[in-house]
RNA sequence: GGGCCCGUAGCUCAGUAUGGAUGGAGCACCGGCCUCCGGAGCCGGAGGUCCCGGGUUCAAGUCCCGGCGGGCCCGCCA
């Protein structure tokens, strides 16, 4: 019986360790394990091995010349029995360089790959966590756009991740059914529910939220001005109604009738503003007919997000109705209660509202220090409006605690534009007596994504939903099909472009880290060339094929010796290495090193692809051998893009 | 005024948490490769003051300090 392992790799690491460990000890050099775990690298060059040891740091503490014990210890080990570890020599000023027996590690790597298929490299976590993950969680007053794509994408890679580790994982999507702009959309869908047409609801409401907004802003500053008494105000408030005119006529060209039809409707008010404020003040006590309109209109909106959702294959455990959560079950007052009860010296009343000295709270806490933050003046935060009713922030202390009381620990996908409400909100759950905010509460921010030109803005309706962006993703793959005139049915045609499309904006979306903004641009979002999906989705087409046409079954038991070639010793490392990639994409929740890692892998296999013949090879130990470890490609994509929840077509 | 984030090739980005040997990709540009296991591919070329200046270190794109440039945020929006 062989002795194997899930992760490949490690058998080579921990075999470096102890060579080193038992030439330290032959040479009388005291115990330094946790210099070397640390140390222990991989070299910059393929000719410099697979794991280096800088000897500097070691040196310094013998007062030896760094190179002189390199070559020493290299020299003591290669006389040692060993598996994993085929070289081991001195290099440069003072490394030594440990190179991998492939051959060895490849026979561990096709056994992994036999006996756990596609959960090859998925490594479970000892202890699993309860594990929230919130994310999307669009407004209900336009469609999702490209920026809460990004957002849904993370979240959901990120919960997917986490599931493949092991842990018990549930998304949650946080229904902001609750605050002004949503009654700005009601109010405006109460007023032409009858004129809408056919198209998807979402994106009904998402023209008629901006149209209802310019034209209650623009009734709105027209009253301030008629007030106004000196110039400059005057002036002021015309530049701005001169800019809300502008909006509201690129709005207008969108669909004249309905802008004309909705400014009608609304210029029969008197007050359309209060109107709007009522039907906050009613929705938060649960008034009957503004829960019907409010209700229904979000119901509906959501009902087009799940479309869009469930094209990218993205679904949620949960629903959770800001309203339900926060305000109707008063546990947004009883919140605020239990905040004066435990310091009452640190709220304040400020023309009618209720304010909470954030700052106060902090170094009473001893946070500042704590978390790290700087030692600054902390803004402080409003509980309650002048007019009762409750503020997005405070409403989200107590879908916090919601949280938290179900899991052991909270990720939500936030835009970085909301930090300093996140890190407020952390100090009011450690004043309210949760223990390990910082760990156990999570504010995964990620930038926004941004337009070339103009900013992206709901509230003048200048968005890219992200139903377009995945049309013209799928439609370029579609063009892309078409021209390999291949003999596939319609109906395959059009599956291959809608799981390549949906893959590849995902993939985009994806693979620039979070805290880094993006800038939108179409051809670099759906771009088919190396590092994208259909790059990807292409190299496992391509593994797929010879397997296809060899009528291979997979076996541990080939020839490793045979696999010479140099692509294929550096593929039998890769792959080898992409358990531990995995742990620590999932523990790290880093979901880019895996779109990076399966870059890497496909250009790597493309490489091979172009250099080394399978099929045609005549020597049938070869040939094996190569078909495993063409399987073992297979199934490596097969393990991160499930793991990642993307799928993949099987022919393109 | 203050806080957070970002600054790496003409452009878009990896690499920075945990310092290590010649700083990596893609796009665009130039030049090659289809009697193929499907070219959505492969090979080569050109292209860098890692924003600037100090400091720590045997060693700094990475850590510390000070600047510069851009984005976001700073009590009744979400």
């Amino acid at each position: 019986m062989r002795m194997s392992s899930s992760i490949p790799f490690k058998l080579f690491e921990e075999e470096c360790l102890k060579l080193l460990k038992t030439s330290l000890e032959e040479s009388r050099i005291e115990s330094t394990e946790n210099v070397l775990v640390r140390s222990l690298e991989i070299p910059p060059a393929r000719e410099m091995g697979e794991l280096a040891l800088p000897c500097f740091e070691l040196a310094k503490l013998l007062r030896r010349n760094p190179k002189e014990l390199a070559e020493e210890l290299a020299a003591k080990m290669s006389l040692m029995e060993r598996k994993y570890v085929s070289d081991i020599k001195p290099a440069g000023l003072g490394y030594i360089n440990f190179y991998v027996n492939h051959f060895e590690l490849a026979q561990e790597l096709f056994t992994a790959v036999t006996n756990f298929g596609s959960q090859y490299g998925l490594i479970k976590v000892e202890r699993p966590l309860k594990i929230i993950v919130e994310h999307t969680s669009g407004n209900p007053i336009h469609p999702l756009t490209i920026g809460t794509g990004r957002n849904a994408v993370i979240g959901d890679s990120l919960a997917s991740l986490l599931r493949s580790r092991g842990h018990d994982v549930k998304a949650h999507f946080y229904v902001n059914d609750v605050g002004l702009q949503v009654m700005i959309a009601a109010y405006g869908y109460s007023k032409v529910m009858d004129k809408i047409k056919g198209e998807k609801f979402d994106h009904s409401i998402g023209i008629i939220y901006p149209m209802t907004n310019s034209i209650v802003e623009i009734i709105e500053l027209r009253k301030r001005l008629e007030r106004a008494s000196d110039d400059e105000t005057k002036r002021e408030i015309l530049k701005e109604i001169d800019e809300w005119v502008g909006i509201a006529y690129e709005l207008r060209n969108k669909d004249p009738e309905l802008f004309d039809y909705l400014l009608s409707k609304i210029s029969e008010d008197e007050d359309p503003k209060s109107m709007i404020s009522k039907l906050n003040k009613d929705y938060e006590e649960g008034a009957r007919e503004a829960v019907e309109i409010v209700r229904g209109l979000c119901k509906a909106v959501i009902e087009g997000f799940k479309q869009t959702l469930s094209r990218m294959w993205i679904k949620f455990d949960s629903w959770d109705w800001e309203s339900e959560i926060a305000v109707w079950s008063k546990a947004t007052e009883e919140v605020i209660g239990k905040i004066g009860d435990i310091a009452p010296w640190a709220l304040e009343r400020s023309e009618g509202a209720l304010v909470l000295n954030v700052n106060g709270v902090a170094s009473a806490l001893n946070l500042k220090e704590k978390w790290g933050l700087a030692d600054k003046e902390l803004p402080k935060l409003t509980l309650r409006r002048a007019d009762g009713t409750s503020l997005y922030t405070t409403r989200d202390i107590v879908y916090a605690f919601w949280k938290l009381k179900k899991a052991d620990k909270v990720i939500n996908v936030i835009g970085a534009e909301q930090s300093l409400a996140q890190l407020q909100l952390k100090i009011v759950l450690a004043l309210l007596g949760v223990k390990d905010v910082e760990t156990r509460y999570i504010h995964y921010a990620y930038e926004l994504v941004k337009l070339p030109g103009a900013k992206m803005s709901s509230r003048r309706g200048r968005y890219i939903p992200l139903d377009d962006l995945l049309n013209e993703s799928v439609n370029r793959v579609r063009i892309e099909v078409e021209k390999r005139g291949s003999a596939l049915s319609e109906e395959e045609k059009k599956e291959i472009a809608e799981v390549i499309g949906v893959g590849a904006v995902k993939y985009a979306l994806l693979n620039v880290t979070a805290s880094k903004p993006i800038t939108f641009d179409f051809d670099q979002v759906v771009n088919f060339e190396r590092n994208s999906f259909p790059f990807i989705n292409y190299t496992y087409v391509r593994a797929l094929g010879i397997l296809r046409k060899s009528s291979f079954t997979p076996t541990p038991n080939v020839d490793t010796s045979k696999l010479t070639h140099e692509y294929e010793r550096e593929l039998v490392i890769q792959m080898a290495k992409y358990p531990k990639i995995f742990i620590e994409a999932a523990d790290e929740l880093k979901p880019e090193l895996l779109t990076n890692y399966l870059n890497q892998l496909s250009e790597l296999f493309n490489s091979y692809y172009e250099k080394v013949n399978v099929i045609k090879e005549k020597d049938e130990e070869t040939r094996k051998a190569r078909l495993m470890l063409v399987y073992s490609i297979k199934t490596v994509i097969e393990s991160c893009t499930k793991a990642l929840n993307f799928k993949l077509a099987q022919r393109m």
